[in-house]
DNA sequence: CCAATGGTTAGACTGGTGGTCTAATTGTTG
DNA sequence: CAACAATTAGACCACCAGTCTAACCATTGG
């Protein structure tokens, strides 16, 4: 039986200590610095115990991550999906930027949980069961893509994981920025920084 | 005497070992997993001295980017500040553009080094001997793009310090998806690649 | 009711890390 | 040659992720 389904198996308590501890150290601190041990002592397990849960660090990382950050609360990839025209599609695009806005400002450690991810080398990032977690998610983002283009929201001259790294990459970018000032807008105001973000994305992505 | 300058006062052979150690670990394993301490093996200096020339392993990594990066090889901001209308300034844009890809395929380990310093966390970015190197080319970024938009040629209605922060997402995930083709395509296909490459910038920057 | 088995836990231990410290060595100047 | 500073060597430190073994405990079978 593997390590991570044994963990599965705890009581609900002990489970989400370990996992509430870990996100917080991993977000705040970022993969390599968050402590192991730190970890560990905080959530009052032993070593052996850890490692008959988890197959390492990562493996606790993909575990928190799995547990802290739904794919679909990001974009409704679903919706997207059902669009039947461009505008429609960008429209889906839009509402759920606004929605996963309001997300985040719950999840205050959602940007630096997302951040700690984005900044693992490519190897890690892929592998294990972190590496199933960011797979799904950028699949599930490829197909809207690929969707967008046959609806001619999305442009087709540059490959699909160019297009993906891109929109990743400015996702985050963007994110960061909006959060950032959110609190500190009117409503009016945090409509123009939805648009301005919305703006940028098709700029780009648009054909 | 701060330990930097020290460092530079040694033989000039000397000085070039350990940067070219560090370079090409830094480069292949990014700054975390690399192993300071196979660096100064590797060097053939020993620890004492190397804390003697270092102020610590950020240090060293500072004196590899500066050693090893050129800020004014990558996009020749004097010709870009120097352009009197918009398309003068997409003009150098686009031939620095052309310029920074050969002297890249010159100098294999430029892109494994620029991206182990953009993964770094922004306190260890932005502080030290590196923090004053990416400082400074961040600032003749963005003279360059508060010239571009004297000219029309760059969009107002987002902070500078967005579009820096936009400016470098896009130029770290353009310049790694040319490099990895650069090699393979024929004259032309090459032209092609900064055409998309420069188009993806103006779409994203222009007013 | 006890024994044996196997899932679970505790924590000492390992090789490695970045960084510190002191003692010896080397170079320079009076 | 003596004294002093610049430089070097490498032992040492606290901490790191990860391993290992012995103990513990709960279930099952007789």
């Amino acid at each position: 039986m593997s390590p991570l389904a044994r963990f599965y198996k705890l009581d609900e308590s002990k489970r989400t200590t370990i996992l509430e501890t870990a996100v917080s150290e991993f977000a705040v601190s970022g993969f390599e610095a968050a402590s192991l041990n730190k970890i560990i002592a905080q959530s009052g397990i032993s070593k052996g115990s850890f490692y008959y849960y988890f197959e390492d660090k990562l493996d606790l990382l993909g575990a928190a991550v799995e547990y802290y950050l739904d794919p679909k609360a990001l974009i409704d990839w679903e919706l997207v999906a059902s669009s039947k025209t461009a505008d429609e599609f960008w429209e889906w695009i839009s509402s759920s930027a606004r929605q996963s806005v309001l997300i985040s400002m719950e999840k205050p450690l959602m940007l630096g949980l997302g951040k700690t991810i984005t900044q693992l080398p490519q190897e890690q990032l892929m592998s294990g069961s972190l590496g199933e977690f960011i797979g799904e998610a950028m699949r599930m983002l490829g197909e809207s893509l690929t969707h967008g283009q046959q609806l001619g929201a999305i442009r087709e001259d540059l490959p699909l994981e160019l297009l993906l790294q891109l929109w990743m990459g400015i996702d985050a970018t963007l994110s960061a920025w909006t959060l950032e000032l959110w609190g500190d807008c009117t409503e009016a105001e945090q409509r123009g920084l939805i648009e301005k973000s919305l703006d940028t994305f098709r700029r780009l992505f648009e054909p």
